[in-house]
DNA sequence: AATGAATGAGCCTTCATTCAT
DNA sequence: AATGAATGAAGGCTCATTCAT
């Protein structure tokens, strides 16, 4: 957590920080990144950062809640335009495919989140993916609770484990079209630039196949829907 | 890859290298490994290493293999002990409770994938994930395709997307339990032993609902539901 | 170019650096030089010359910059104590002679200016060859303008060919005494002190034979004659 | 010196480290040659290389002398083709025109002449030096000695000097074309091809004036030039 | 005679953090 | 509150040479 020095601190010289640190981590992660490089891109000395901040950890911990909330503005902007009343899959679909966009505009965040994704010290790692997970739960879970309660997912459906394969899948979207070595299957490292909308499709395809009832009267999906115990 | 040097040395050193680099890239991944710390628990000189391996890359690449190899010859051993010929959510429900055992019981290659999967440095993530994608599919996509062939998956099902999916679930099922942050939602980071199990059942679950034909019979949901930790 | 850390250094930490640094990189020239060895000899951590300095490189500017500035005083002390008026090969002859003792009374300077002059490294030796090259220019070219305007010189004399010879002849006067294999002919790596000053005579008589006047009784031609050959 | 061993060494190994060792020092020079690489290129164990020479510094001293046996065959062609009886001025002016050429065409030559220039190790330069030196004197001495003979010299001439200086102007006008930083003034770094040749008969045009006789007779430019055998 | 594995000191540079000013 | 100098361990990697085979 930040000092209190950095919540006294005039406006210019915290953006000035904040905006050197996220060039830093996006581009090299917390181990890797620089304190000196930060210092000296922000034009602070470097010994201030250590009153503004307990080490580096703390810093890139504020770092990373920054990136987060300023996707999740971002994303929480889109829900609303987008409708979140309508038919959960559909919507969801839409959804990724903004989510896709946006990664795709905003290199400094996809490389934040890859940072946090990537990181291989275990403490830092598990403080900024606290962070992200946190974000994303709060986004999600109504989303989800809300389609189950109009009906758009079945009324057993295991919402827990839907909002884990989101939360999987999320960040393979967002992410393995730029980081080589993710995707090895679906094609996400291609270069095409439609190849994101039609794995989104596929995943959704997936997840509306496991999460969604029966639609009542034709039976084939209806089985399919079900599952068998026996299978 | 090793030099031939590498190939003519005796085994109490190749495997006093081998056992202190794995501990090694284990504890620190590739990036923070330390080849001074390899040398020394080694009790090799460190101009030794590379004598052995072009340089810190090649030497990791060697022990992710290694360590990938040992992973793969026991699955694939108790693929056999399961067999694999056995309704396919039942079987990769079984393979799964092996594959976390595994894991719980073999502390080194956890760690060993957990630093596959984190790396930072994209060079070293991309060709450490290519040999790690390369044996999870070589395994696992046989099974999917015979699963096709006897029917206990859709016959449009869509088999990438379901190898996509156990590539994400696979390792987290793995190492979750032990890496703190990777799951906070189902629970696999908690110590009750009992938890990873049921976390196997509601995956497959899923998976099974998605992927296998509707049973034409009535309620199959029911039984299905009776897994679920909240069903 | 030393950093602003270096300016504001005290005299002492200051010293302490810059004789270490004379030292090692006068014994083993730039590439041959090691930081670790000026950094344990000056007292300081290894981290504080990369505080001061650049890289190895600006150091080695550093230094040789110095050396030559140090020389470059002296010699212009020295011209002004001779009397640059006199006759131009007398004044010469005075000049190379307090030359030699300098070099004879200042090992450190010596070995800087060998240093500079048998560097390998190609970078190295270009950026310090310049230092040389242009103190030793400075200094001697308006020398030599002015013999010419006096005429001690021939009016048409090649006074570039001239300065060149003296920038092969001054390092070679300096060093030769005490670089064993500089000189294979005249003698000056001979122990007996009046060896250099004889050598001195020589050249000096060399010089002056090609670039004064002819004797002044006999007819213009004569110069052109002993001119250039494709003048 | 090679031992024993190299002398009874079959052609093919001979010439396989002949030429790699000539690569290697030519790039690098003798302090950074590098015995592995050469080891490498050769084709032979780093060990043998220890069987024919006795340490890095021995190695370096056979190839250096092989080089300059190799430069120095070229040049007695040379001037047996140039005709040394006729007027030496002329004569040396050809010579060092053909000098200059040569070490154009051969870059490894080149590159061997300004490592033994330019080695910082003490050692190795006096060793190295004293080699291409007694080359030098050997073919110059003849020359210059017949030259007074034939009176192109006065014949008080200094002839020590006139071969000191040429041991400073030839390998200036070999290298400096090449090797930048090396000459400040008469601008032999140009690229002009035709900037060598004008510097050799500036540079011949000085010692022409310096060590023939002032003709205070008539004509004294028609017998210059056209040369006389009682100068 | 030839090999090539082993050595370990050495290279330059970077780093997060401390603390006196 | 801000500074920035000082630290010294640690990083990966190269090297000439030795010597047992």
């Amino acid at each position: 957590m930040p000092t209190v020095t950095w919540s006294r601190l005039g406006g210019d010289r915290r953006s000035a920080v904040v905006t050197a640190a996220e060039a830093e981590f996006a581009a090299h992660g917390f181990s890797g990144g620089s304190l000196n490089v930060i210092a000296r891109h922000a034009g602070v000395a470097k010994g201030s950062l250590f009153q503004y901040f307990a080490d580096k950890r703390d810093l890139y911990a504020y770092i990373t809640e920054i990136g987060s909330q300023r996707v999740r503005a971002y994303v929480e902007d889109q829900i609303r335009v987008l409708d979140a009343g309508r038919p959960f899959f559909d919507f969801l679909t839409d959804l990724l495919d903004v989510w896709i966009v946006y990664f795709a505009d905003h290199p400094r965040d996809r490389a934040l989140h890859a940072a946090a994704s990537f990181e291989v010290n275990t403490d830092a790692r598990v403080s900024v993916r606290a962070v992200v997970h946190r974000h994303y739960l709060e986004v999600l879970r109504p989303l989800v609770h809300d389609a189950r309660l109009r009906g758009d997912l079945r009324a057993d459906a295991d919402i827990e484990a839907l909002l884990s394969l989101l939360l999987m899948i999320m960040p393979q979207l967002a992410l393995a079209p730029y980081v080589r070595g993710m995707d090895p299957i679906l094609g996400l490292d291609e270069l095409s630039p439609e190849q994101p909308a039609l794995v989104v499709r596929r995943y959704v395809a997936v997840l509306k196949a496991a999460f969604t009832t029966a639609v009542p009267q034709t039976r084939p999906t209806a089985i399919t829907q079900g599952g068998r115990s026996d299978g």
